[in-house]
DNA sequence: CCCAACTCCTGGGCGC
DNA sequence: TGCGCCCAGGAGTTGG
């Protein structure tokens, strides 16, 4: 499932192509998730941008193309369409250079979806209008991060997957970093020594994503079809029967706030 | 405001 | 070989 590092893989890739490419032609799935992917034709795009796991891309009209991948969505820029029966949008593009491309959305489950909106109106996209911080912002230090997890009083796991202590985190990478940060995915009350553990544990297995351009289970693929290796190097998620890597006790796994959850009971006690 | 429950979706894995 | 069942889960929606 695309999270920070798979969109972040993805935004280096075709930011700088997507700059000043004109939108000549656009279609998409009828569902209303994506049909707003034909508004922006006639526009000249901007870079792109991504804040969470949203990908944003300025048109010269004032407004802003919004694509969240869910879980299998893919979006990739292509020379000739491809044969995909799941792709769910696509926008023929031309780039600076005159050259012509196809930028595909592709999404087999379509839990993804495509917005356009006035620049900077999220008032419509609660999860976007109410996100925290970016990880890697410098203003997010370890006060603020403890602050903003104590607003809540959910278990630290789902209050991660909320997006609002911290942008970008999923399934796979907040497991991930309470493994590295040994917290308990159900702790409710986190101490602020904790949580400054856990910032860095996070910033860690995200950066360490994108160093191996993403993790691919199974749909995850960047702009240009090309899996990621991340999940070569995942300690917690996935990983349940099998010995914890720090302390040999065998890994727990169970679905906390209705996501599946993977955990050492030995050495991420309450 | 917060939170919990429900909803959207389909390929793939498994038991029989 | 194929059928039925279940699982994966981010975020939007609804209702308390």
């Amino acid at each position: 499932m695309p999270e920070l590092p798979e969109v972040e893989t993805i935004k280096r890739q075709i930011s700088e192509d997507l700059v000043d490419a004109e939108v000549i032609e656009a279609d998409s799935h009828e569902s209303a998730k994506f049909t707003p992917a034909r508004e922006i034709v006639g526009t000249k795009l901007g870079e792109l941008r991504r804040r969470g796991k949203f990908l944003i891309v300025s048109t010269d009209d004032d407004r802003e193309l919004i694509v969240h991948l869910g879980m299998t969505g893919k979006l990739r820029l292509v020379e000739t369409p491809t044969e995909d029966k799941y792709i769910r949008a696509w926008w023929k593009i031309e780039l600076e250079s005159g050259a012509y491309q196809f930028l595909e959305f592709s999404d087999v489950r379509r839990f993804g979806r495509i917005k356009v909106v006035k620049t900077g109106d999220y008032k419509d996209m609660a999860t976007l209008n109410s996100m925290g911080p970016e990880p890697f912002d410098e203003k997010l230090d370890n006060q603020t991060f403890w602050e903003n997890l104590k607003k809540s009083k959910r278990h630290v796991k789902t209050n991660l997957l909320s997006q609002k202590p911290i942008a970008g985190v999923g399934n796979i990478y907040a497991d991930e970093a309470l493994w590295h940060a040994q917290i308990n995915p159900k702790a409710k009350t986190i101490s602020k020594k904790k949580a400054e553990k856990l910032l860095v544990a996070i910033r860690q297995v995200l950066q360490q994503g994108i160093d191996n351009g993403g993790t691919t289970l199974r749909d995850y693929r960047d702009a240009y079809g090309q899996s990621g290796s991340n999940q070569r190097q995942l300690y917690a998620y996935g990983r349940s029967g099998e010995e914890c890597f720090r302390c040999s006790k065998i890994m727990k796994s169970d679905t906390i706030d209705a996501r599946t959850t993977t955990w050492c009971p030995q050495c991420q006690k309450k």
